[in-house]
DNA sequence: GGTGAAATTTAATTGTCGATCAATTTAATT
DNA sequence: AATTAAATTGATCGACAATTAAATTTCACC
């Protein structure tokens, strides 16, 4: 029986490349999903460098010599991890000659695939942008924003006016509602699911759950016919 | 025109007594207050004992000397402002007769009008009770929950057994929908109000809007006879 | 095979923050 | 009046975090 050895406590210098392919993993990606990860779970300022470094098994160095600093590394996350996620997001809106409810429909359910698929998100997003501060409120508020809440704006004050939808909803805050409708329940996940159990409760069961309530509320189906 | 003087540099020692009796504000709970305002505003970690000090007019030894450290003092805070105000929340659940369309209006009701009357309220909830972590959290699971989350999911499970409401919303989330839908549109206002302008939007507005999302979602009210 | 660039670590530097403690001033008590 | 208790500052210590510099090892190319 192999005593389990501490893996190579790694020397210094240039380290030896890697011949097998998979395995030559780009540090740099790694580092990334690293403090991803560490920084959506306890967030940015409360975690250090070297925590991130000791998780990936570098030191401090590394990152700056990566990144260069601290900083740095959060906008190269935005860039690379958070950015092309929600420029995904934004091309759900672009094509909407669909009807209304088929429209928020597709943006809810792709906001909460993405969502299911990434569950670093909710966290960080709460964190990061909701928080006076926060490193990623500016980006959201300068560029994402205009794309979505003013276009969901605009479709909502619309199908009001030809009497479609619900009159007595403030098409201003149907962008706020529809994020927290969704963002929230993930990200309160462990918080519920230690309530009571509901392993039964998937992310498609969640989706259902909020796209029923948005399209119909409270209010009991009409009785079918027959 | 009196040249605007510094507030005289507090001397050391123990300061003289303020004999006008509205003045002598308790230095502690005035400690208290501006710990909560910058907690809510920055964050817990990303506020340092010597922000809340200068803020206050102390020097932070003073803060030491009152709470014993910051831990202690983001206890008591707690202790002395949040715990009061969900424990009122707790409430509004007890005497539920009614029908349950009215029990969420008046619970929705009331938790958004102690969001609007306590403005720190919504940044710190996010903070201390979704975060990995956070102070509020077991208290919530512990105690709160128990009386608002399964009481909330078995009505909503009764009345649609009674086919009162839509039967397709899974109670268990109806509770996180609930608090999501209320507390979140009020932690991300700074976003939405500087996205576009929104001077007229005011808590009633916000409450009316979510409050009819909620009992119709997108449905157009029933065309009224006549 | 030698040489410079790349990738790492170790070690040192600097700044900030929380905590402690002695000194000082006033209040309260006897 | 004397003495003790309470409230407050100033100075500073130790921990730790971010950054920088230097040293070391390997790679790639001529």
């Amino acid at each position: 029986m192999s005593i389990p050895r501490k893996p190579a406590p790694r020397r210094r210098g240039r380290p030896p490349a890697k011949t097998i392919p998979g395995e030559a993993a780009d540090i740099r990606l790694h580092l990334l999903d690293t403090a991803l990860h560490l920084f959506a779970t306890q967030g940015i300022t409360a975690t250090p460098l070297s925590q991130i470094a000791r998780k990936a098994e570098v030191t401090p160095a590394l990152l700056h010599y990566y990144f260069g600093s601290k900083e740095n590394l959060v906008e190269s996350l935005v860039e690379e991890r958070l950015l092309p996620l929600t420029r995904q997001l934004g091309q759900t809106l672009k094509p909407s000659p669909r009807d209304l409810r088929e429209t928020l429909q597709h943006l809810v359910g792709d906001l909460m695939d993405l969502l299911a698929a990434n569950p670093w998100f909710p966290q960080l997003w709460l964190r990061e942008v909701l928080q006076e501060g926060g490193q990623l409120r500016d980006y959201l508020v300068g560029r994402l924003a205009p794309v979505l809440a003013h276009k969901v704006r605009d479709l909502v004050a619309a199908a009001q006016a030809r009497g479609e939808i619900n009159p007595q909803l403030e098409p201003r805050l149907f962008m706020v509602t529809l994020v927290g409708l969704s963002v929230f329940p993930f990200a309160a996940q462990p918080v519920w699911r230690s309530i009571f159990p509901a392993e039964d409760i998937t992310p498609d069961v969640m989706k259902q759950h909020v796209l029923s309530l948005l399209l119909h509320g409270l209010e009991p189906p009409p009785v079918p016919p027959g």
